[in-house]
RNA sequence: GCCCGGGUGGCGGAAUUGGUAGACGCAGCAGACUCAAAAUCUGCCAUUCGCAAGGAUGUGCUGGUUCGAUUCCAGUCCCGGGCACCA
């Protein structure tokens, strides 16, 4: 009997699926695990062997867990919203519902034959609108509720309206609108001026703001959607515009998601990129005074002064001037009348610039007098303020104060501008270039005169909270998350306009259901296809309807604690559901979320958590990036401007373009020639000049030459020709094949190449493990015999292994292990049932189908009842206890050359603690000892009490 | 420029975290079985000198600590990723 994997797992598979095998039950008398993949888009084009890697190490895990005596929750869903479909819909007029539904079945279909665990009952849809009633639920509620800052933590709006009722914004901490208002005023404001400061404090807010808006897309893309000035999808270029847009308050919580960060375990690099984009910096808000008699300057405006953020305020004394970004709102006012028509010119300049242009151009300085002065508050020089557009208008106080002997930036600015500099770092300034250093001892600075920089901050900003001129403050880079897009193919809002104020739907109208449309072209204006729909958009009381929709980690954002009760009709998740599964033990996913559907995700479940909705609030607790598989491309050489292609070991005697092809075509390097010819019509009749300098035409035949490709290693991608199927794979080799494979081509979160001709090794394992029950001529060889010292040795070894790595997630060193174990079983002619069925069990996660085979054909003789696959056996309940004395090592003993005497170095496995060790006098009779009791456990050496026998 | 990772055979990668570097697999070479092929099995496989026994060198590079370093420390070079007029 052959391993005939085909039908092994075909049936398995089948098998699975009618006894729903893998469904979880909330069953809270078990330990939970929630084992979570980030789930795909189904994009059009099926899979390449690169996207079930995460797939395949979260099912192992999820497989080995339940074995451990877990309740493992492991859910599979669809991210159905999004641009593709859409674009799809623009040019071919196909409804994003038909082919989201398409794509749906197709992959659904190869990731079937893969042989993975999911729980498809509990399968979500951020598209189907029994999924997006509750992402517009939970939008509800982050519009209904503002930040308590003094409790640090959401609360509903009402109760803010209830404070402004009684005693105004006056005692509010860290309100928004600078000078608040008291009772009096609020009740004398109108229901529309209500609206506006309420929505001051929403969590989810509407606002008109500047927005990255993408003419080629027609649309408003997130800042992590523009790279570099242009779009992310399509790179076409973004610009900015105003426009009413819907945001998340997600800067409330930066402090927060900051400090959660401790509290997961993520990759350091990871947690590195969302520090980065949160982008917390500490230092100052300084008043600089405006000098009252400039020409034409009014009272007003000398009063207010100007406001900047610095980092250094221990370098206030070196302050030469002050800039301002051009969108400042004080450039206007503080203008000097002969610098007017200079200021406007600039100022058309920086708007005749685009972003792309800004940002490529970064080295280039600009900037312009305003004719005014502003005063240093501590020794009331006269500094010039001026503009550039280096000086950033969303960030900060959108002005600072320059300090050229220790920035680089507006050191350049003075050269450039003739500005003088003042040294306040006396040597560490040499003149040529700003140093930033903070290890200074300062002079020319007036009181902070001799004092270290470092603290020269804390000084410096003591005394200006003292004058009352300053502040302490602290920054942070990341701005709130831009929420509407003006497209389709999104969940719609639950809001209506009305005379300019919002109005939430009622909970009972939930789903608002996205309306059918033929057409989706861009509405007016900017606004999306939703707009074209005026019978939808438009309401007969005279209300309409927010016309743009969610953007895509819209439903990311909260989709895994759907899992958990996807089928409640009342509410999103129960609590008592949540609690139970609590926080996704592990996620596995890509890096390319990093800071945005990671971020997302954290601020809605913390929002969620102030809210009492749910009782955890980090969703995550450990989060594996698998790596990238990669495509090995290959290339042929064409001659330019002729239909001749030269081998590539010839290609530098000619000028060539290298051109993708597909790998099918190619045996390692080797082309074949004919199905390249057939592959285009354009190659029909393309000639070679082959390695050997032959020359190749089209019918003739008999030269001896080879053709020899290119080879690079890059993303794998259908694009580039390099994309291998799984479903090719898994019909050759089989599913467990294939997952193990994946697994031992590396470490889960490396990236690495991938190579079809590697996966014959685990194959033959396969079957060498096949072998080991049935044998070719004699057919089933396992027997009852008891098992001896040595084959025991071997699986206890192999059972320590294994559990080890699956729990540090080294999976590639785990599929060594068993093929270590085999080659030794072979090796021994072992066939027992008391070694090869605690093998099998071991195995089952990684090799589910031929486990599950196995074990069915042994247990039919031996025994009955346990269902290894579902999880009804238990690891420890399977195969003997894991017991050290077959695993136990000897001392070491090998020869060593010291100061030119040969020695025996011998390393003792101690049984001791490391205290204990380094009380033991190190003689010859302890050594003697040792060596005759051949103690084990783990290896101590004590660093200088080596034992070293002289031979 | 700043911040993270990482440099080990022809290739993917191991090494119990300071103890015989190169497990396992691929590729390659030689052989067995076979009329032949497939499948399977055996041996070799870092570099170098040597017929061999054996020797020398070897984990990007240069030093240091140590009886002993792929592992720890300092410096340096290269590769990958992220951020970038953020005051």
């Amino acid at each position: 009997m052959e391993y005939n994997f085909r039908d092994i797992e075909k049936k398995w598979q089948q098998q699975w699926k009618e006894s729903n095998a893998y469904s979880v039950s909330n069953d809270v008398s078990k330990p939970k695990f929630y084992v979570l993949d980030m789930f795909p888009y189904p994009s059009g084009t099926g899979l390449h062997v690169g996207h079930p890697l995460g797939y395949i190490a979260s099912d192992i895990y999820s497989r080995y867990k339940r074995l451990k005596g877990f309740n493992v929750l492991h859910p599979m869903g669809y991210d159905s919203f999004g641009l593709p479909a859409e674009q799809y819909a623009l040019e071919t007029g196909q409804h994003p519902s038909v082919t989201t539904e398409q794509n749906i079945t197709t992959f659904r279909t190869q990731l079937d034959k893969i042989g993975f665990s999911f729980d498809w009952s509990r399968e979500v849809r951020t598209s189907d609108p029994q999924f997006y009633k509750w992402t517009q639920w939970i939008f509800l509620q982050l519009y209904n509720s503002w930040y308590d800052r003094s409790a640090n933590k959401a609360r509903p709006i009402n109760e803010l309206l209830t404070i402004f009722e009684k005693e105004g914004s006056l005692t509010l901490e860290g309100r928004l609108s600078e000078a608040g208002f008291g009772k009096e005023e609020w009740d004398a404001y109108d229901e529309k001026q209500r609206h506006d400061v309420l929505m001051n404090y929403r969590l989810a807010y509407s606002s008109f703001g500047e927005v990255n808006w993408c003419e080629n897309l027609g649309t408003v893309l997130a800042n992590d959607e523009v790279i570099n000035g242009v779009s992310e999808r399509g790179g076409h270029p973004v610009v900015k515009k105003k426009m009413r847009q819907w945001y998340l308050r997600i800067t409330e919580y930066a402090d927060r998601l900051l400090q959660g960060l401790e509290q997961v375990e993520f990759t350091e690099s990871l947690k590195e990129q969302q520090r980065n984009w949160i982008g917390k910096s500490q230092g100052a808000e300084i008043n600089f005074k405006v000098k009252a008699s400039g020409p034409g300057l009014a009272e007003e405006k000398v009063e207010k002064g100007i406001k900047v953020y610095t980092t250094r305020p221990d370098t206030i004394f070196g302050v030469d001037f002050m800039v301002l970004a051009p969108e400042h709102e004080l450039v206007v006012s503080l203008t000097t009348p002969d610098r007017q028509d200079a200021v406007n010119e600039y100022l058309g300049y920086v708007k005749s610039r685009s972003d792309r242009e800004r940002m490529s151009e970064v080295k280039q300085i600009t900037g312009c007098s305003t004719g005014a002065f502003a005063i240093n508050p501590f020794d009331g020089r006269e500094i010039p303020v001026w503009i550039a557009e280096y000086v950033l208008a969303g960030y900060g106080t959108g002005a600072i104060m320059a300090v050229p002997c220790s920035d680089q930036r507006d050191y350049d600015f003075a050269v450039h501008f003739e500005i003088p500099i003042t040294n306040i770092i006396g040597s560490h300034f040499n003149g040529n270039e700003a140093n930033p250093t903070k290890d200074a001892v300062l002079e020319n600075s007036g009181f902070l005169n001799g004092m270290a920089m470092k603290e020269a901050i804390t000084a410096a900003i003591d005394k200006l909270e003292e004058l009352e001129i300053g502040r302490r403050q602290v920054n942070y880079r990341m701005r709130d998350a831009g929420f509407s897009r003006q497209r389709y193919w999104g969940e719609p809002f639950p809001i209506i306009w009305k005379e300019g104020m919002s109005h939430p739907l009622p909970e009972k109208d939930l789903p608002l259901e996205l309306p059918h449309v033929e057409k989706y072209e861009p509405g007016p204006e900017g606004e999306g296809p939703l707009a074209n729909i005026t019978e939808w958009a438009n309401l007969p009381g005279g209300g309409k309807r927010e016309t743009s929709t969610m953007p895509g980690y819209a439903g990311s954002s909260w989709y895994f604690l759907r899992y958990m009760d996807p089928h409640n009709h009342s509410e999103f998740c129960n609590r008592k559901v949540s609690d139970y599964w609590g926080q996704v033990d592990l996620y596995i996913g890509g890096t390319e979320h990093a800071v945005g559907h990671l971020l997302y995700s954290r601020m809605w479940t913390k929002v969620l958590y102030d809210l009492a909705y749910i009782g955890h609030d980090e969703p995550y607790k450990k989060l594996v990036n698998q790596g990238m598989i990669q495509g090995s491309s290959r290339f042929v050489y064409r001659i330019k401007g002729t239909n001749q292609f030269v081998s590539a070991g010839l290609k530098h005697s000619y000028d060539t373009n290298p051109l993708h092809i597909d790998v099918n075509m190619v045996d390692g390097f080797e082309l074949d020639i004919e199905a390249f010819r057939r592959w285009k019509p354009e190659f029909e009749n393309a000639r070679f000049i082959l390695e050997n300098g032959e020359e190749h035409s089209p019918g003739i035949t008999g030269e001896k030459g080879v053709y020899i490709c290119g080879a690079e290693i890059e993303k794998m991608s259908k694009s580039k020709f390099n994309a291998v199927n799984p479903d090719q794979i898994v019909e050759d080799y089989g599913a467990d094949t294939f997952r193990m494979y994946e697994m031992f081509l590396g470490p889960i979160e490396q990236s690495k190449p991938w190579d079809t001709k590697g996966i014959e090794g685990v194959h033959r394992f396969l079957r060498k493990l096949w072998r080991l029950f049935y044998d070719d001529l004699k057919g089933k060889v396992w027997n009852t015999d008891k098992a001896t010292e040595a084959e025991l040795k071997v699986l206890h070894r192999t059972i320590k292994k294994i559990e080890d790595d699956t729990e540090k997630f080294s999976f590639n060193t785990a599929v060594s292990a068993f093929m270590v174990c085999v080659n030794e079983l072979v090796e021994l002619k072992c066939h027992k049932e008391e070694i090869l069925m605690p093998l099998l069990i071991l195995m089952a996660p990684y090799a589910p189908h031929i486990s599950e085979e196995l074990l069915y054909q042994v247990r039919s003789v031996t025994r009955s009842g346990e269902n290894v696959v579902q999880g009804s056996v238990i690891l420890e309940a399977a195969y003997p206890v894991f017991e050290e004395k077959f695993v136990q090592e000897t001392a070491k003993e090998y020869p060593v050359s010291v100061n030119g005497k040969v020695r025996t170095n011998i390393t003792i496995s101690l049984s001791a603690t490391q205290e204990e060790v380094e009380q033991i006098v190190l003689d010859n009779d302890t050594v003697q000892k040792w060596l005759g009791e051949k103690l084990h456990k783990k290896i101590i050496y004590v660093k200088g009490k080596m034992v070293n026998v002289v031979l």
